[in-house]
DNA sequence: GTGCAGGTTCAACATATGTTGAAGTCAAGT
DNA sequence: ACTTGACTTCAACATATGTTGAACCTGCAC
C-alpha cells in the first residue's frame, strides 16, 4: 500500500541550487514558472521538497533539447509532490516522444534536401523557372 | 568538373520570407546573424541565392531541436553560396550528431532517475540521511 | 537574545529572438 | 517620368530566460 509518507525533509532555495547546479535566482525563477513547486515557512521562505532538484535537471537537459521552461511546467503539471516512479515514467515517455518528434522533423528535412537532388524545394512548387 | 556556375538566380527579402515560411523581419534578422549571406544591389538591398530559403527551413527546425541562431550560423559557416550535396551532407551529419548528443543527454537522466528506485540523487552523495 | 548567513521582494539590467513603425530609397511597370 | 509596392535603416517594443543589487526579514547556532 505504501500509504506512508516518505522522509519529510524539505530544502531551502540555497540546497535546491547547490543540489541541481543553478544559482539561487534561477530555481525562483523556476518557481514563479511552475517548473517546480514550493511551500512556505511560517517566515514566507520557500520550502521544496527531494524531487525540486531532480526537476531542475531535467528541465535544463529539456531546454537543451529544445523545450520552453513553459512546455517543460505543462509536462510537469501532473507530477506531485515527492512523485511516484510511475509518475515519472509516464513524464519521461511523453518527454522523449516530443523531443524524438522534433529531431524526426529535423532529420527528414535534411533527408529531403539530400535526396532532392539539387537543393530543397520542399514545401515549394517552381512551376516557372 | 562541373565548374559551370549554376542559374544566378536571386531572390529579394520578400521572396526568401515567402519561400521559407518565415516574416521578412526574421529574413533580415537571420542575415544579420549570419545564418545566410546576401549580397548587395547597387541600391543596396539585399539579394540571397537559392539556399537561403532552404537554410531558414532547417534552420526553424534545428531552434525546435535546441540549437541557437549562434549555433546554426556556425554549422552553416562552412556552406558556401549554393553550396553542393557534399557540403549539405556535412552539415546534416554535424548537426544530427549534435541534436542526438543532447537527446542520449535527456535519456541517460531519465534513466538514472528511473532504474535509481527512488528519485534522482544523481550528482549527489548523500551520505548522513 | 543576538549575529549573521541566507532568505524575501522588487526593479533594473542583460542576452536571445524577433516584430513594428517611421522616414526615406529603389525597382519595375506603364 | 511617375507611381507604387517593396526595399533600407534605426529605434522602440515584446517575450523568454535569467542575474544583480538594494532594502529588508528569518532561522539557527551560539
Amino acid at each position: 500500500m505504501t500509504l506512508l509518507a516518505g522522509s519529510p525533509r524539505t530544502f531551502s532555495v540555497g540546497e535546491v541550487a547547490v543540489d541541481s547546479g543553478v544559482a539561487p535566482s534561477a530555481v525562483r525563477f523556476y518557481e514563479t514558472h511552475g517548473v517546480i513547486n514550493a511551500v512556505r515557512t511560517a517566515g514566507n521562505q520557500r520550502r521544496f521538497d527531494e524531487s525540486a532538484a531532480c526537476r531542475i535537471q531535467v528541465a535544463k537537459l529539456a531546454q537543451r533539447a529544445g523545450l520552453s521552461v513553459r512546455e517543460i511546467a505543462a509536462l510537469f503539471a501532473d507530477l506531485s509532490a515527492d512523485p511516484t516512479p510511475d509518475e515519472w515514467a509516464d513524464v519521461a515517455r511523453r518527454l522523449v516522444t516530443e523531443v524524438e518528434e522534433r529531431v524526426r522533423n529535423l532529420k527528414a528535412q535534411l533527408a529531403a534536401m539530400e535526396s532532392g537532388g539539387r537543393l530543397c524545394e520542399i514545401g515549394r512548387d517552381d512551376p516557372a523557372r
